[in-house]
DNA sequence: GTCTATAAGAAGATAGAC
DNA sequence: GTCTATCTTCTTATAGAC
């Protein structure tokens, strides 16, 4: 890992903890174990490498996505996956996203600094709207609505049977980014609100 | 409103914008209409008055919870208020806890203050984890499982139908916080949330 | 209680040697 | 590409006049 990534690393990682504007520049080449001037040689400033950190998610979210719609854009595969073992898959996928946000590194470390930024400027504020709120909403709604249409699930709107399948994912997973040591518990309420949401929906058991 | 008051209330203003650190004294005295050094005469420093926001906060907290909590443990009345007109009666709990969040300015201001500065240590991790998680669950738990016993609702686990039906509602209330414009569609799909949250719940509609 | 003046230090950033 | 030395500006905080 070449010093350039290494600066971009050390910083994503002091920024989610304290904030971009509580972070020195002494404090990041501390970290990558270089003195401050030397930064200047990688980044013209510090907001540049903030700037780097927004780059380099970006690429990695667009390449994120674009697996992930592969699949969205296959309903009859993804028919196949879900109607065969449907309650165990929903769990599966709901354990999995959960577990993917809260282990991936640049994941979880962009998640915390983008919390702390949210409110600086709008175009941050949205970034985290899209990658925490609307994308994934769309994404269970897809996947919820083909799963309604396949006959398994109830006819409810796609976009609040989402909401109900997400938002608690989304709560659990903030929970976990402020006190990691609940995150046992966490897992427990998610698989419970997983099957409990499975039992609501699904066709031929409640209705 | 004294000075004292202006200054406690306009640094809740400006660290619920940028943050504790991005703000500095004379931005606060700025706000307030005086001198920076004069704020040392109420504050022996910054950080005084950034503690002295969350002694405030902690007394109109407790007030706030001991009125709610006395319906609480009163489940006789409460289950009259909700047994008559058990459907408007969710949506009005609802909503009405929903706009008292987002509308009531300081817990508005505090709550973002608390967003950005929940990272910076342990103490204002618990403190929001108790403000937006485990509270509103464990408050919204006891009444549906009043509800329960009372036979309107189905039997299912108190606290994963708190889940389901706070955890929409703080996502939602967190996007609004972010981007504010978005209050009516939140608006709306709080309310739809909550009357399919009724229909699956509610005995004798769908079992 | 508010002001001006000022201290004391930390911050971002540059110059130039190696 | 890394360093030391340095500049400039900003920041918290104090002293002391009014």
């Amino acid at each position: 890992m070449n010093t350039k990534s290494r600066i971009l690393d050390a910083s994503l990682t002091l920024f989610s903890e304290k904030g971009y504007h509580s972070v020195s520049v002494a404090e990041i080449a501390d970290a990558v174990g270089i003195k401050a001037p030397s930064l200047y040689k990688h980044y013209k400033s510090k907001r540049d490498i903030f700037d780097g950190i927004l780059s380099e998610m970006q690429i990695r979210y667009e390449k994120q996505t674009a697996a992930l719609q592969m699949n969205g854009s296959n309903p009859a595969a993804d028919a196949g996956i879900f109607s065969s073992v449907s309650e165990d898959a929903l769990i599966h996928m709901g354990i999995g996203l959960f577990t993917y946000f809260l282990h991936d590194d640049y994941v979880c470390r962009f998640r915390k600094m983008l919390t702390i930024e949210q409110f600086h400027d709008a175009e941050l504020a949205a970034l985290y709207t899209k990658q925490y709120t609307d994308d994934p909403l769309s994404y269970q709604s897809q996947i919820l609505s083909m799963l309604s249409v396949c006959g398994l699930f109830r006819d409810a709107k796609p976009d609040i049977m989402a909401l109900h399948f997400y938002a608690p994912l989304y709560l659990l997973l903030t929970l976990c980014d402020r006190e990691p040591e609940r995150e046992p518990d966490a897992l427990c309420l998610l698989e419970q609100h997983i099957r409990q949401f499975n039992q609501i929906y699904k066709k031929g058991i409640s209705q």
